[in-house]
DNA sequence: CATTATAGTGAACGATAGTTCTCTTGTCAA
DNA sequence: TTGACAAGAGAACTATCGTTCACTATAATG
C-alpha cells in the first residue's frame, strides 16, 4: 500500500540520515535500501527535502506523544533507591531503543542547519529531561526523600550528567556498558548528596 | 606565501564545514570565500578529503596544546567564590571564542562519520573538562574548601551541566546571556552543596 | 468487462560535484 | 638577464546529484 511505502521510506531515511546526514545521503542509496529504483520514490514524495520535512514532522509528533504530555510523567518514587531504579530503566531504554538513538543522532547532526531540528534538539538534549524530573523531585521533597531545594536546579544537576553519558553512548556504542555503570554510580552519588536519611 | 594560503584555506574550511558539514560544503563555495577560483585550491591540497584531514590534524594539535598538558591546568582556587569566578572566565571564553565554537560545532556534526572526530568530540564534550577539574577539586578538598568525596565524580557532576549549557549556546547563540547566568547559578548551587563553610 | 488510478521501471535530463589540464603571471635564484 | 618554479586562472572532463518523463503492470472501481 502507498501509506506503507511512505512509512518505509521515512524509516530508511532516518537510518541513513542519522548516519551520514541529510547532505551526505543520496536518494539512490535510499531507494536501493528499499529495493527500488531511484525514480520510484517520487511517486511518494515530491523531493528529497520533502522527505526531510516529513521525517521532522514525524519526530516532532513522536516526541510530543511520548514526552510532551504531563500524564506521561513517571510516578514519584517512594524511596531513594526507587529513583535510581527508575533512572536506570529510563536510561536503558533511551540508550538501546534504535529509533530514539537514531533520532538523537540525526538531531545532533542537523541542529545547525534546520531551525525545527534545532528546537527539537534543545528539547531532547536539555529541557525535556529537566522538565520531566522537576515535578518528580518536587514530589520527592514533599515526601521528605530529598532535601528542600530548587527542584528545577536539582533536575538540571541530575539530568545533565546523565544526558552527557547518553551522548557518549551514541558516539561510542561499545562504551554503553561502562556508561550505564557510570550513570548508576552518578545516580547513587546524587541520592547520597541530596537524599534525606531518616533518623526519626 | 604558500604556507599562508594553506592556513587561510583551513580557516575558511572550518567556518564552512562547521556550518554546513563536510558533505554540505563544496569547494567552489570554499574557494569563492577566499577570492579564488576552485581549481586553484589543488595547488595547496590534493583533494577535499585532504583538507578535512589537515583540519582535523590542526584541531587535534590545538586541543593538545591548549588542554592536553598538565602544566596548563588552572591554579586551585583559594575560595569557593574563586571557583565560581574561574568557571565564569572559562565559560565566557569557551562560549565566545569563535574558533573554539566552530571547532565544537564541527565535531558535533561530524562525530559519527569520522573516527578521529569522534575521539576528539569525547574529549571536548566529556573527558576534557572532567580531567581538568578532577585535580582542581582534589586540591580544594586538601585546602578544606570542599567536602571530602571522589574528586572525579564531583568534577563530572560539575562540568557536565556546564557543558550542556555551552552546547545550548552553540545551538542557540541568542540564549548565550541566559545560559551564562544559568552557569553561574549552577556554580553557586554547587558550592552551596559541596562547599565547606568554616565554623572554626 | 472496460477503465482508471497507482506504483514501479528505465532512460534521460540539466546541474553541479570533485578533479585535471593547459596556460599565464610573478618572483626569486643563479 | 635568464631560467625555474610557485600560484593562480579558466576551460574541460567525468561522475553523480536530484529530478522528470514516457511507459508498463497491477489492482481497484464503475
Amino acid at each position: 500500500m502507498a501509506k506503507d511505502t511512505k512509512e518505509r521510506i521515512l524509516t530508511t531515511a532516518l537510518v541513513l540520515f542519522s548516519q551520514n546526514g541529510y547532505a551526505g545521503t543520496n536518494i539512490r542509496e535510499l531507494t536501493a535500501s528499499l529495493g527500488m529504483v531511484k525514480s520510484s520514490i517520487y511517486k511518494h514524495f515530491e523531493s528529497k527535502e520533502e522527505i526531510w520535512n516529513a521525517l521532522l514532522d514525524e519526530m516532532i509528533a513522536y516526541y510530543n506523544a511520548r514526552f510532551g504530555s504531563p500524564e506521561r510523567l513517571p510516578p514519584v518514587p517512594d524511596t531513594l533507591d526507587g529513583l535510581v531504579e527508575m533512572t536506570m530503566r529510563l536510561a536503558d531504554f533511551t540508550v538501546h531503543d534504535e529509533k530514539v538513538v537514531m533520532t538523537r543522532k540525526l538531531l545532533t547532526i542537523e541542529q545547525f542547519r534546520d531551525e525545527r531540528a534545532r528546537d527539537l534538539a534543545t528539547k531532547h538534549f536539555l529541557t525535556g529531561l529537566r522538565e520531566m524530573f522537576t515535578p518528580l523531585f518536587a514530589g520527592m521533597m514533599d515526601k521528605g526523600l530529598l532535601r528542600r531545594d530548587d527542584p528545577a536546579m536539582l533536575a538540571f544537576a541530575y539530568t545533565a550528567p546523565i544526558s552527557a553519558l547518553i551522548h557518549l553512548c551514541d558516539r561510542e556504542p561499545e562504551k554503553a556498558g561502562e556508561a550505564m555503570a557510570q550513570i548508576e554510580a552518578f545516580s547513587r552519588h546524587f541520592i547520597n548528596v541530596y537524599g534525606v536519611t531518616d533518623h526519626a
